[in-house]
RNA sequence: GGCCCCAUCGUCUAACGGUUAGGACGCCGGCUUUUCAAGCCGUUAAUCCGGGUUCGAUUCCCGGUGGGGUCACCA
């Protein structure tokens, strides 16, 4: 093999469901080498096995591929194929590197006429471009099935071909596929083909330490972006499982990763991939996101339920957004916060239980004075210096005053929420307004 | 079971024979302007075991153990 060969590298998924994040992450590093090294990226959907073939299954791999910025230089499907393969099986057989065989059908009806390879019973080594060289003796596969009938090939067949057509000079997959790939070689051979490079990746785990399968840890990529995960979050936390560029930065733009990714930092051994990495991941980029991206992402997530609020308006959410981006780590938290109600107190007057207005263990009627305090101080701010600095800047001289300042600033705050959590008093006076804070107070000390 | 692959904190990982075994996530604790969130600071925590080789092993070799993958007319 020389060493200048085209980088080709492909990612060959079947559409028989939902595609999990170790399918991804292969995609992600066949993808990230080519383009990496400039080569192409080919995309080949595996439909042949129209029993397990899942309807839409392959335009949600697509759309996935399309959210998390993989793209392709070529598309094949893989059924379109099926003379070509018909023609190699025969090129097989007339070399006498394969033969039919009868023999008693699978399901037990009678006798079936299944194409063979005729194995050389040889010992083959896999370069692994990731484990280096692996030797294994392919005697024991025996002569082993390469087609159903003399149009259908099965999978090693089908890929081994398929892989030569489209160019592929490197085949990057999932570690699964090692054992397999001294038969592959060995067709290959057959064929007088040149064998491409390989490189088989750790498998990704799930929780139990098990590798990922369709069964058990599928989840679509578009479950994660309907949750509000940016795709550049996605791709950096799934990048990392299993290579690491060898410094401590951890988090990577799309166009740093492809400069950055090589397949000689990549792990061997298995990883499990972390949803909660994941989180943390993507609030670092949604800290990195431009203010205009920001507020495009918070406006799709916003449910009507806050839209629909007389006092909503541009500027409020202008004012919302600094607010909520600290509180959450996907979007979709926005859309779950708005739901609970949690943000309604930002747009109208909440109901006041004056049982929990008190500080702890303080007496309501000390709370009425001190609620009172802050009250003629804000009165005293001028609708101009209404700001957040200035609000907090006297209420505090009051509440140090003091020799705790709880008694003084609970009371406040839950004036304004109603809510036992909720963010600090000034920054909803300041978003609510001077007339509304001071409503809010008045109110409350009426029912006291 | 045969064959193959793998093995550092709970998790993702760094350390290409010499480090107090480093970082990140999470956990826990503290601080910050009551609460929550965020932020900051800090703590806890690992080389699977046994032999070699070597002045010296996380690192190299062998064995064991453990885990995983694969042995389809599924891809």
């Amino acid at each position: 093999m020389s060493n200048n060969t085209q980088v080709i590298t492909r990612f060959a998924p079947s559409p028989t469901g939902a595609a999990h994040a170790g399918s991804y992450r292969s995609a992600m590093f066949a993808w990230l080498y080519a383009r990496h090294t400039g080569g192409k990226f080919v995309l080949r959907i595996e439909d042949t096995d129209t029993a397990r073939n899942q309807d839409g299954s392959d335009t949600q791999i697509l759309e996935s591929l399309a959210w998390l910025g993989i793209n392709y230089d070529e598309l094949y499907y893989q059924s379109k194929a099926i003379e070509r393969h018909q023609e190699i099986i025969n090129e097989l057989i007339a070399k006498g590197s394969a033969y039919v065989s009868t023999e008693p059908a699978k399901d037990g009806n009678g006798m079936k006429d299944v194409i063979r390879f005729r194995n050389p019973n040889k010992s083959v080594t896999v370069h692994d471009m990731i484990r280096g060289d692996v030797t294994v003796d392919t005697t024991d596969l025996g002569d082993f099935v390469i087609a159903r009938t003399i149009n259908e090939p099965v999978f090693h067949l089908a890929n081994v071909i398929d892989d030569h057509d489209e160019g592929v000079t490197y085949v990057i997959r999932a570690e699964e596929h090692l054992a397999n790939t001294p038969r592959q070689i060995l067709i290959f051979e057959a064929l007088g083909w040149e064998v491409p490079h390989y490189a088989h990746l750790p498998l990704v785990l799930g929780p139990d330490k098990l590798k990922l399968s369709k069964r058990r840890g599928a989840l679509s990529m578009l479950t994660y972006r309907d949750k509000g995960y940016l795709p550049e979050a996605v791709l950096n936390c799934v990048a990392l499982v299993g290579w690491n560029p060898g410094t401590e930065q951890e988090i990577f733009s799309r166009e740093e990763l492809i400069a950055l990714f090589d397949l000689d930092r990549v792990q061997k051994g298995g990883a499990m991939f972390s949803e909660e990495k994941l989180n943390w991941f993507n609030r670092e980029h949604i800290k990195r996101l431009s203010p205009e991206k920001i507020r495009e992402y918070v406006l799709q997530y916003l449910p009507d339920r806050i839209k629909n609020f007389e006092t909503y308006s541009e500027e409020k959410l202008t004012a919302l957004i600094p607010i909520l981006i600290e509180r959450i780590a996907t979007f979709g938290e926005v859309t779950t916060l708005a739901e609970a109600g949690e943000l309604d107190f930002f747009f109208v007057t909440p109901t006041i239980d004056t049982a929990l207005l008190s500080f702890k263990g303080i007496e309501l009627s000390e709370t009425k004075v001190h609620l009172q305090q802050v009250q003629n101080i804000l009165e005293g701010i001028s609708e101009e210096s209404w700001t957040l600095d200035e609000i907090k800047e006297q209420v505090m001289k009051y509440a140090d005053s003091l020799p705790k300042r709880g008694p003084a600033l609970h009371p406040l705050r839950f004036s304004l929420s109603g809510r036992e959590k909720s963010p600090d008093p000034f920054t909803i006076s300041a978003f609510i307004g001077k007339t509304e804070t001071l409503a809010r107070i008045s109110t409350t000390l009426s029912r006291i």
